[in-house]
DNA sequence: TTGTAGGCGTTATCAT
DNA sequence: ATGATAACGCCTACAA
């Protein structure tokens, strides 16, 4: 085609190649950077210009490429997500959230998932710095020390939504999971004895830490003494709750505060199946409240949390900071809530 | 900085601003195509120049830069996906299984909700192609002719999951909803007279159709008249399902079948709600076989699709089409059963 | 209001 | 094996 000679109009719309800034300027008899201001809405153009360079651009099909767009400019429009796995419904109502604010503001989020694992957190996270990413949404229930290297080494916007920087250097959006634990687990001390504490991985990491002293501080103010047989740790998902309820029901607890909805929901049809009766013989609080908890029999009651607008909150907050806006606060914490459902007495 | 008079190695190790492979090439004493090559494997580099090279790439912490790779190679080694809801379980697997695949190749995907509404599908269709994605996933349960328009001015590749192509013209991976649709309903038919379709909104669209499609033969090899009144549209929800459950009731029908988990498990609570008791009065079967479907009490029977993998599948075969490998077939029909569970005798 | 020209950071094609 | 030197498609002062 490149090689037709025939050089007229015909010959442009025909070519099926990438057509460019270049080729709209040329064929609307103006210049590139005229081109640029109408497609960039710049109003340093006469009216009766901008409607032929709109003509042409019509007519040619034109479409702007964001990656040239990206290397001139040095913004991509773009925003890293970094979740642990979009199939689990807490995280993934959080990446609703994003994703509509994200929209909201003309951006778009490429997603990679981490399973909450180290190595694959740092590669992801340098993947979408490489591709530069304007901004970054960092969702986990824990934040590893060497993330936080890996994140001081940027001066891309971060943060963190659902995890807390125990340097408080990263902004983050969050509810008060030690008040809200504590909540829950005083409220489960009314009628139980023994109440165990069903976390993610690594209870002692950051995020889980919060929990766990929400956890103690109810039972020390209860007169309950804390023993460790009755945490546990498990993976994010309904088997894992469904394998630890004869775990759990061995160890002699009565009730239970879980960390995770899918794992509440394993947790309360493993005991279900077998046999035991809840909430009469045992209670459960789960911590996300997110739909799945409406779905069980007897419905789940858990802590409250805005689970979408932690999402939209995070990234609204991303636009501030990408905006080189001053954020007030590094640490947002939203409100949470407790709803009572079937599971508790 | 940029003002400091003292050119030493001190300076540009201490330069903050962004770092080239120009920078590197200056550092090890090598062109910059030299360090292009080592930083992309090419093999024709001396062993002892790339250990160098490698090490002022470490030594100055330099990180190629994506897009401007993406300007020059015209690949972005990036994916789009339209979703119709990531918070959704059934797209959320879907997408999980793309994402893993897509990763396993070195692609990233930049995941875009389309709530399933033409003029969004068609908007966040446009920003992906603008961004010079290799290749475009589209998960949908129906595809307009508006942008199956705006797929035919593309060149990049693009796959559906979850949906077909009327014209055949664009690959696509499923299962055989009509086959799958027509047994659970001949198995519902063993039992009931009067059995519902609790389908997507727009059955009469293509995908739904191919659902009424097998619905009304199975009525029809059963011996039962098919009856406008029994066929339902709903939003993908919880709470569209809940809803709807008064309305399937006053309908007449003592069973139903339902083409999103989420919506039959708003339906089932619904009914149980209201003192129907499932599946003695009320029998349901569901269709995605999300682990959702063992959330509830009863357990929602389903046809089994293999969500993970039509993700995955589709990814792998839109890697195929980015090589430019031909692919056999453009219609890819992955094998579906049937669980049955509580909800259905 | 419009045009010119110099980047942006790589890749890729030729030479050497 | 290595090095110049164009692209790649657009943005953005700076001029005019």
């Amino acid at each position: 085609m490149k090689k037709d000679t025939t050089e007229n109009k015909e010959y442009v719309i025909m070519e099926s190649e990438t057509i460019t800034i270049y080729d709209v300027a040329r064929e609307a008899g103006v210049s590139m950077a005229t081109v640029s201001r109408v497609v960039n809405g710049n109003q340093n153009v006469k009216e009766t210009t901008r409607r032929k360079v709109l003509d042409v651009i019509e007519r040619l099909d034109y479409r702007p490429n964001a990656v040239a767009r990206g290397l001139a400019s040095k913004k991509t429009t773009t925003v890293g997500v970094v979740i642990p796995d979009i199939a689990n419904s807490y995280f993934a109502s959080l990446a609703r959230g994003i994703d509509d604010i994200a929209t909201m503001y003309k951006y778009n989020i490429v997603i990679a998932n981490s399973d909450g694992e180290d190595g694959k957190e740092i590669n992801v996270v340098n993947t979408l710095l490489a591709k530069q990413v304007d901004g970054l949404v960092f969702l986990a229930h824990n934040l590893s020390d060497k993330i936080r290297a890996e994140f001081s080494r940027t001066r891309t916007p971060i943060v963190l939504a659902g995890a807390v920087d125990p340097e408080d250097q990263i902004p983050s959006v969050n509810i008060d999971y030690t008040v809200a634990t504590k909540e829950v687990t005083l409220e489960l001390a009314k009628n139980n004895q023994k109440i165990a504490l069903v976390a993610g991985p690594m209870v002692n990491a950051i995020n889980g830490k919060e929990r766990l002293v929400g956890y103690q501080e109810a039972l020390a103010e209860s007169g309950l003494t804390f023993s460790e047989g009755l945490v546990f740790e498990t993976t994010y998902s309904y088997p894992a709750g469904l394998k630890l309820a004869e775990r759990v029901k061995a160890s002699g607890a009565t009730a239970a505060v879980v960390t995770d909805d899918e794992v509440a929901v394993g947790l309360l049809n493993g005991l279900v199946n077998s046999g035991v009766k809840v909430p009469e013989e045992f209670e459960i609080i789960t911590a996300n409240n997110s739909v799945i908890t409406e779905f069980t029999r007897p419905t789940l009651s858990s802590i409250e949390q805005p689970l979408y607008d932690l999402g939209a909150v995070s990234m609204r907050l991303l636009t501030k900071m990408m905006n080189k806006e001053e954020v007030a606060g590094k640490r947002v914490i939203l409100p949470h809530g407790f709803v009572k459902r079937g599971s508790s007495k």
